[in-house]
DNA sequence: GTTGTGACATTAT
DNA sequence: CATAATGCCACAA
C-alpha cells in the first residue's frame, strides 16, 4: 500500500502535475494587456483553488518560448511578489509601466472596481 | 521517506 | 507597516 501511494505521487509528478501547469499558463496568456491578476486569482481561474504557489512555480518553469506576460501577475493586494530593488523587480516593474499599469512603490493600482471583477470574473468587463 | 524552501494567500496579532 | 500561524503543494537535497 506504501507502494502504491508512492508510485502515486510519482505518477502525479511527471506526467499530470504538467496538466495543472498548463492550465495556469493558459491562464496566464489570457490575460489582457494592462491588466493585472493575482497568483491566487489565477489559479482559481485555472480551476485550482488555494494553490496560488503552484502559480508561481509554473512561472518559474516555464519556457521562454511561451513568451507568457508573467509581468501581469501580481502578489495579493497588487504588490510585486520580487523583492524591491531585484531585477525581476525592476523588469517587470517596467513591463508594466509600458502598458499603462500605474507602479507605485512596488505596488500596482488595482482598480477595485476591476480588481475584484478580474479576480472573480475574469478581466471580462 | 523526511525536511526545508518557495515568483503565495488569509487572518490575526 | 511587521510577524506569526495556517493552509497548500511541487521540488530538490
Amino acid at each position: 500500500m506504501r507502494v502504491v501511494a508512492v508510485r502515486q505521487a510519482n505518477l502525479r509528478q511527471s506526467a499530470a502535475a504538467s496538466a495543472e501547469i498548463r492550465a495556469i499558463w493558459r491562464e496566464v496568456a489570457a490575460l489582457p494587456r494592462g491588466s493585472v491578476s493575482t497568483y491566487g486569482g489565477i489559479a482559481a481561474r485555472a480551476g485550482l483553488p488555494r494553490r496560488a504557489r503552484l502559480t508561481g512555480h509554473a512561472l518559474k518553469v516555464a519556457p521562454k518560448s511561451l513568451a507568457l506576460p508573467w509581468h501581469r501577475v501580481v502578489a495579493a493586494g497588487g504588490r510585486i511578489a520580487f523583492p524591491r530593488g531585484s531585477a525581476a523587480h525592476r523588469e517587470q516593474c517596467r513591463r508594466l509601466r509600458a502598458e499603462g499599469v500605474e507602479v507605485i512603490r512596488g505596488r500596482v493600482r488595482l482598480p477595485k472596481a476591476q480588481d475584484l471583477d478580474a479576480l472573480l470574473w475574469g478581466s471580462a468587463r
